[in-house]
DNA sequence: TTTTTTCTCATTCTTTTGGCGGAGGCCCGC
DNA sequence: GCGGGCCTCCGCCAAAAGAATGAGAAAAAA
């Protein structure tokens, strides 16, 4: 059904193609640069965000893929979730710019099998994606480091207590902190805590990615407010 | 930028275009029906939803919108708000099978021009539609009477520009300053300047309602993410 | 060509948020 | 009776967010 093109690789037979995957041409250019250096490796494609990176998987059939997360229209963890799905021999290397818990842990558990930061040496870059077309795992230090530390927390959003998540359903609705305590008839520094509980729990760094993530399990119902 | 195919109007050279937004398609049906005794009507599309509605208006241009205000997905309202920042010259007429007060007003500073009701007669709504084309105002008397109830709140959110729609786009998916400067390549201190910017055009007192609203008109979709 | 808008960045200051640790009271199940 | 979870509150502290204002540059509109 996916049809891959059959294309002939310009140097050697068995170069790995790679699909590069950013929202900023510069940084497709810079990578493509990059990447050009290695006789092994062959640049098939690129794409400016998850949508275009399905697409360009399905017509180009990389071997990896070089996968920004922070993009728009359809951001990287769920473009390389989707991406898994449809083509499970296709090994996705993470690639961000900063450093974030979360999104390292995003990343892994959508399928990634490697991640590295923007400022990677060349030549690391180009060790990283030859251990990926092998199916090898290749983690920068730093984000292996911010793995371990998830891995023995077995995830998935914990439950929250009925304290909780009346305080979410609150701050869903955008309430500050003051106005929940305000309508709860409790202390401010009460709410704070049981924010702060929620936020663990649900793993996210802000109060509006909470509110975000009570919208999509209907908790609250964003035309009403 | 936002193209318009230009039809050939089968009636006339200067029908006027009509969009018909209703969840119900039997009320849709009736609508066209209505409005097709008149050659000087085109009813140039339909919707089930705000969505859909913004759609269909980006497709269809349309003169003249009759919005439903109770729609499930995106609410009229707020579809109102939405067509309106996107297409200023496109007039909205409410059109609602129970009066309710505060709709009309929601209505009214949303955007909508007009407010009828469902059970208003044919040569009414007609006349109706060809004066909200004219940019003239169409109250029924009832609506109209709620109306000046409530006059006197001079609001009405300002428009944004394109770079302050971006920051909301992403504010909205829950990136902090510092993500959004990341991805839009600007300096943190610009994105919290545009984000105070939205704030105070949306008067809202926190990023977490403007992602709100950004939700509720449909800028940003909540269950990607 | 002026004028206006937009985008950019800066500084300063206040408020809000969020993390971390501790603590007392309450109720429930073992 | 005794842990354990839950709710409540406290303080301290660092980071983030937000308001207010100014200002240069580029682009668009007049």
């Amino acid at each position: 059904m996916l049809e891959c093109e059959r294309i002939s690789v310009s140097e050697g037979d068995m170069a790995i193609k790679v699909l590069i995957v950013d929202d900023h041409s510069v940084v497709r250019q810079g990578l493509r640069m990059f990447l050009s250096l290695d006789p092994d490796l062959a640049v098939v494609g690129e794409a400016a965000n998850g949508k275009e990176a399905l697409q360009a998987a399905r017509k180009h059939c990389p071997d990896v893929v070089l996968m920004d997360l922070l993009m728009p229209v359809m951001d990287g963890i769920a473009a390389i979730e989707a991406l898994r799905r449809e083509h499970p021999k296709i090994e996705v290397i993470a690639l961000t710019s900063v450093l974030e818990d979360d999104k390292v842990v995003g990343a892994i558990r959508a399928g990634a099998i490697g991640y590295l930061l923007k400022d990677t040496q060349a030549d690391e870059l180009n060790r990283a994606i030859k251990a990926a077309a092998a199916g090898q795992v290749q983690l920068s230090p730093q984000a292996a480091a911010r793995l371990v530390r998830e891995v023995r927390a077995p995830e998935g959003p914990e439950k929250l207590t009925d304290r909780e998540t009346e305080v979410l359903r609150l701050l869903a609705r955008g309430y500050s902190n003051r106005e929940i305590a305000g309508e709860l008839v409790i202390g401010e520094k009460t709410v704070k805590t049981h924010v702060s509980n929620v936020l663990s729990k649900l793993n996210v760094p802000s109060r509006t990615q909470a509110a975000l993530y009570a919208i999509r399990i209907g908790l609250v119902d964003p035309s009403q407010s």
